[in-house]
DNA sequence: TTGCTCCTCACGTCACGTGAGGTGGC
DNA sequence: TTGCTCCTCACGTCACGTGAGGTGGC
C-alpha cells in the first residue's frame, strides 16, 4: 500500500492532485485506522495511470468518471469511449481555430505596432494602438 | 444614458456580460436615483468596445483593468500594452503547441482504433484503447 | 527537537452563465 | 393584467494550487 505522496511520485504527478482525484471520487482509498492516511494499492496505480493517459486524449475528468463508473458495472466502456473522443476532438478543432485567429491578430497587432509610437491619453483614445486594431481581423 | 440592455446590443455582447464587467469594477455606471438601474454614457460605450478589442488580441480583463488605470492616472498606457501583449503571445504559443500535440494524439488513437474491437471488462485493462496509447506520442 | 509528510477545510483561478426571488415601465 | 427589462445575491464551470492550522513518523 502506499500513501499520496508515494503514488504521486510514482505516476508523476503532485500530491495535490492525488488529493484531488480522492475528493471527486476518482479514486477511493483505503484508509490506515491509526492515522487516517490513505492507503492506496496496485489498483488505485493503475487507476491513475489510466486518468492521466485518458487526460492526454482530451477525456475530462467527468468523462473519466463515466467510463469508470461504466466498468464497474461489468459493461465494456469502449463504445462510451468512442463517441465521446469524437466530442472532444470537434471542440478542440474549435479552440484550436479561435486561438490561431487570435494568434494571428496578435502577430498583426504587434507589427502594425512597431512603427506606431506611444500615443499620451487624449479624449478621443484610450490606447491608440490597441483602437487601430481592425474588428474582423 | 442607456441601460444594461441598451449597451449590451450596441456593442453585441449579453446583458450578464455587462453587468459582470461592472461588477469587477471595469464599468462604473450611474445610478437612476428612482429604481437604481445602471445608467450608461458615452464612455462606457468607448470603455465597452475597448475591452471587447483588447481581449480579441488575447488580453485579459485584468490586464485591461491596469491598462485603464494607467490612463486614469493621465499616463500613457501604450508602453504597458507592448510589454503585455508579448507576454500572452508566448502563453498563446505555448497553448497553441499544447493543443496542437494534443489533437495529434487523438487523431493517431482514432485511426488506431479503427481495427480495435471494443474488448468486454478484464482484471487487466480498465479500457484497452486508451491503454493502447503509447504515452510519448 | 528537527524536518518531512500527512490531514482537512476553504478559498482562488477566468470570464462569465444561470437560477432564484423580486421590482419597474408601458 | 401581460410581457419585457431591470435589480441583487450566490452558486456553477475546470482541474487543480495554495494557504491555514494541526498532526504523525523517524
Amino acid at each position: 500500500m502506499l500513501t499520496v505522496g508515494e503514488l504521486s511520485k510514482k505516476v508523476n504527478v503532485t500530491a495535490d492532485t492525488i488529493r484531488h482525484y480522492v475528493r471527486i471520487g476518482l479514486l477511493t482509498p483505503a484508509r490506515d485506522p491509526d492515522n487516517g492516511y490513505k492507503l492506496f494499492g496496485q489498483e488505485d496505480v493503475k487507476k491513475t495511470v489510466f486518468i492521466r493517459r485518458a487526460k492526454l486524449l482530451g477525456f475530462t475528468l467527468h468523462d473519466i468518471q463515466i467510463i469508470l463508473n461504466h466498468r464497474d458495472k461489468g459493461q465494456s466502456p469502449c463504445p462510451l469511449v468512442r463517441d465521446i473522443i469524437q466530442q472532444r476532438l470537434t471542440e478542440s478543432k474549435e479552440r484550436l481555430s479561435e486561438l490561431n485567429a487570435m494568434h494571428y491578430r496578435m502577430v498583426q497587432a504587434m507589427d502594425k505596432w512597431q512603427s506606431m509610437p506611444d500615443s499620451t491619453p487624449n479624449g478621443d483614445a484610450i490606447c491608440q494602438l490597441i483602437e487601430a486594431i481592425d474588428e474582423g481581423k
